[in-house]
DNA sequence: ATCACTCACTTTCAATTTGCAAGTGAGTGA
DNA sequence: TCACTCACTTGCAAATTGAAAGTGAGTGAT
């Protein structure tokens, strides 16, 4: 895990690589899962279930870990819906929702660039 | 490697997780290192020592790997800009250039959570 | 011609991370 | 009690990363 030994959290944890904006996004959400954990939120996809079954099938284990990482990065919440049985709902944090522009232009550039994408311009 | 077998590209390579236009682009720009290597070139670096010299500290195997795929997905082109001794530069295609909304995007995101970031809003 | 040096990588290999599969535990409904 | 769901966690093999050293073409000084 990133900066950590096992699964412990430290202090020491905010280790940057440098004070760049785009090098401090990508130490967060450089990787090949967690802005499509993003996505699945921004589309209406709030349970680990539901995030589970999106169609590039992320395994269990790094979804757990990812939705962790979103948490503690203040990017998305955690909240209990239902009581009995526990159930549990992810949301984006008004830090998330600023990721539109992100992922709107990401998207754009991907559909320009890759015809077969399917269009996701009503974000 | 991604989708390949040590350092042999493969025409069956070309294996997407799904037709997501957010997919796609985490499958060649989704790591620590990629939009870094794009950052710099945007920001006026071209050969492989320049890359090499950034505040990250990317190691050269990487480095060397990244600019491959970059060029595989023609987001970089490489030329012999000098013959003896050879040096070669790199530099953004159309596609590449294409990125800077992402990029611009980004960092101002970046910029506006992590207010110790540097600004580099003259992108 | 030999030596020291640069650039642009490549190789080696240990450590970290990923990803498949199976397991867990709280709770439900029949 | 039994079978099932949800939300994870664990175990472990395989893939990727990264630090360091090596390579090879070429240059410039002695």
């Amino acid at each position: 895990m990133r900066c950590m030994k096992q699964n412990k959290t430290t202090a020491s944890d905010n280790c940057k690589r440098s004070l760049c904006p785009v090098a401090c996004m990508l130490d967060t959400l450089g990787d090949k899962w967690t802005l499509l954990v993003v996505r699945d939120i921004f589309f209406g996809k709030h349970t680990f279930k539901e995030l589970q079954q999106s169609p590039e099938k992320i395994p269990s284990n790094i979804l757990a870990d990812r939705l962790k990482r979103l948490q503690q990065e203040k990017i998305i919440d955690k909240t209990l819906y239902q009581e009995r049985p526990k159930r549990y709902a992810y949301n984006l944090t008004q830090k998330g929702l600023d990721l539109k522009p992100v992922m709107q232009s990401l998207i754009a550039w991907s559909n320009k660039y890759n015809p077969d994408t399917y269009d996701m311009s009503k974000v």
